[in-house]
Order: C-alpha cells, then sequence, then structure tokens
DNA sequence: TTTTTTTGTAGTATAAACTCTACACGATTT
DNA sequence: AAATCGTGTAGAGTTTATACTACAAAAAAA
C-alpha cells in the first residue's frame, strides 16, 4: 500500500496536495505534518514509501529538514517543493539527496509523475532543471559562482552589488565605461545571474558588501 | 445556495481551500478561476455570493484585479489572500474595497470565521490589520517609505527591486517605457532613495518581494 | 464647491549602458 | 613549442534609460 507523507506548513496546501495525490491513488494513505519536528517523528515512528516536503518552513529550513531525514531514514524518497519560481535551491537539494525537485508552479502536472518516477527508484528532474545539473558539471560546480570571478571582475562586481553605475565605476577605476560593462557581462555569464538586482542580492545573502 | 469563486493560480492552494470550504459549507458550489481573465469573465458571465482572490496571481496583480472586479460587480464582497507574512498590503487591498484580508499562514484558521462576517455584509479585520488602521488613521507621518507610494508605484516598485528593467516593466504593464521612468523617479524621491541596489536592498530587507 | 495636490500617463531630447567585436599578453594545456 | 584560454582593456554602433516637461482625471484640502 503507497503511503505518502505531506510535510508543509500550510493547511491549504497540505490538504491540496492530498486532493490530487487521492484523486490518482485513491487508496493511498495521506499523512501531513505542518513542521520538521513532525516530519521527524514521523519517518522515526512510522513507515512511509515517500515524503513530499516544502522547502520553506519556519524554523529550520527544508534544506536542513531534508540533510536530517536523510541521516534517520536514508532510503526514503523525498520529493522537494519550492515557493519560489527560481530553482536556485535545486541544485543543493538535489546534493542533499532529494530524489526530486519541483516548483509550486507546476506542482499540480508534475506530481503525479514525479511519485512514479521515484516509485522506480529513480531521480525526478524538470528539463529546467536537467540543464542547470548539466552547467554545473559543465563548469567549476566545486567553487561558488563568485569565487569564478578574477580579481578585477570581483572589484567590479562589489561595487555593482552596492549600486554604484557603470559610469561611477568606470570614473573610480579609471576605466572606461566599455571595459566595465564588459566586465559586468562576464560576471552575469559566470555567475549565471541576469540583473544587477540579482547580484545585489547575492552579495546581500552571502554578506559580501 | 452558497456560491464561492476562488482566484488563485496555483492548483493546489484552489483545491486546498475548497476542500477547507466544502468541509463546513458540504452543498455550496465553489468555482475555481487562474487568473485575472477568468475571475473577471466568471463574475460577469456568473453569479457568486463571494470571491476569494489570490493578490499574487501573474500578469496584472491582485489589487489590480481587485479594482476592475470592483467596476464591474461592485457588491460581490472579495477577500484578499497573501502569501507574505506581513501584512503590508493589507490596508491597500482594504481601501481598494476588499471585505477582508486573509495572510495564507492562517487562512485555514481564519476564512470560515471570514465567509461568515461577510456574509452578513460586514468586513473581516484581524487583531493585528485593525491596529495598522488604528495607526494609519491616527498619524500618516509614521508611515514607512514605501506605503507612501501610490499603488501604481508600488507595483512598479516591486518589479523594480526584483530586477526587471524599465522596458521590461513597461512590457508588462503595457505603459511607455518613460512612463516607467517617471515612477521610477518619484519612487526614488518618497523613498529617499538613489539606486535601484538601494531600492533593491530596502524590498528585501522587509521582504516585500 | 472651488482650489490645490496627487496620480497615471507620455513625448522629446539627451545621457548612459549594452552588445559585439577586437586585441594583446601572460598562463595553461597539448 | 604551439595552440588555447583567461584576463584586462576599449571602440562603434545600437538599445535603453533618464530628466524635464506636460496634462487630464481623481482625490484631498480649503
Amino acid at each position: 500500500m503507497l503511503k505518502i507523507l505531506i510535510a508543509d506548513d500550510h493547511a491549504i496546501v497540505r490538504k491540496g496536495l492530498k486532493q490530487i495525490l487521492l484523486e490518482e491513488y485513491p487508496s493511498a494513505v495521506i499523512g501531513e505534518v505542518a513542521d520538521t519536528e513532525g516530519l521527524l517523528a514521523e519517518v522515526i515512528n512510522n513507515t512511509w514509501n515517500i515524503v513530499v516536503c516544502d522547502m520553506n518552513m519556519p524554523g529550520r529550513s527544508g534544506l536542513d529538514a531534508l540533510n536530517q531525514l536523510k541521516q534517520v531514514a536514508p532510503d526514503i524518497p523525498v520529493l522537494i517543493m519550492s515557493m519560489y519560481p527560481e530553482d536556485q535551491y535545486a541544485l543543493r537539494v538535489l546534493k542533499a539527496g532529494a530524489a526530486g525537485y519541483l516548483q509550486k508552479e507546476s506542482i499540480h502536472d508534475d506530481i503525479i509523475k514525479a511519485i512514479q518516477t521515484v516509485q522506480l527508484g529513480k531521480k525526478f528532474i524538470t528539463p529546467s532543471i536537467a540543464e542547470k545539473l548539466a552547467d554545473a558539471f559543465h563548469d567549476n560546480s566545486s567553487k561558488l559562482p563568485h569565487e569564478l570571478l578574477s580579481d578585477r571582475e570581483f572589484d567590479v562586481f562589489k561595487l555593482i552589488a552596492s549600486g554604484k553605475s557603470v559610469s561611477e565605476i568606470a570614473g573610480k577605476l579609471s576605466l572606461s565605461t566599455t571595459t566595465v560593462s564588459t566586465y559586468r557581462a562576464r560576471i552575469l555569464e559566470k555567475m549565471g545571474i541576469r540583473s544587477n538586482a540579482e547580484l545585489t542580492r547575492y552579495a546581500l545573502e552571502r554578506k559580501l558588501i
């Protein structure tokens, strides 16, 4: 008998997901927990075939939860859901041993396929994440994105992140504005980001500025 | 007969909410729409007693949807749900004529009470929002910088903060790029900041995006 | 109710930034 | 040793953003 455990702090999401799962597997047993503690307690005390877990739960993060889960029950496949459309976490999550990564936008369409896939012991990878994975293999994946930058690029990176304009930076470093633009382009390219705002965000999150 | 229309772009949320509503009102008719267009079409073509609408739908924002809704059907009470824990939007939403503002965290607990309240023709106000309301009446001077922005400015604010370019925003909102630039200038002016990076930082710190 | 302010919207002219391309030079790989 | 790669640097031409200005409609103040 199929037993699926749902971990999400929002009751609506749990109910909705349960509904979707029951439509496909009417005889399945669907469990619900609202936080990391409950999740760990459940997998220790009962038997579950699959865990579907939200990334963004209060208290310890979903990533943390995943790591702990893997310690107490390494064999249960875990599908991680994320609210964020960006799959920034996808690689981390897969590295931490998840069986798949679902974005909330497309859970409805993907969840059944994902469950079928992990039931076969395989990992569920969407095309966009597959691409990310390929990229990660291709270049220096062990390094953090900003560690790929050259010294000069990193100088420019910090200035952009703190809100300086291209021409201000050019003035400060005595370079042509086009040179600074070139650095910027290389930075975006190397770090796989698309805008100055993302860059600022990245820098703030890692306290680089 | 009670007819409730749910507008949310996530199928899971719709299903979950429907479940919750049906548990309380087994004989109610629950409709679902996934976007603003569908919502408007529904309220025009059919009769609904209550609309429950998500703030954060793709395309036009929930606030925009609310305004349009009020034009075509001013008498239908609209409950707005928001993903964000902070009730940043609450006042705007109430001002725009919503019958209540629900945070996703507590929808499960509040929704039935909210529906009962609006069925009586009253507004559903949680204590924390009541407090905000009181503050807003009491002194305008202590407003946070971003609360000085007009609705349209705030739309643009969020898009800039999340890294969209002026022209992307113009495309998305069907405005001229110069118009968007004008909003940007007003935003910087009102908030007393000088760059998009500061704006992003501000938004990130307050979890507005 | 009249006046003033705010809000939503753009145009024009100008400034800034970006893309694409290029090149030299040291470091690395073959 | 030769070929390739990564880095520091820009120019030309094109795209994008900005400042300044304007104006009607809506809202607020008087």
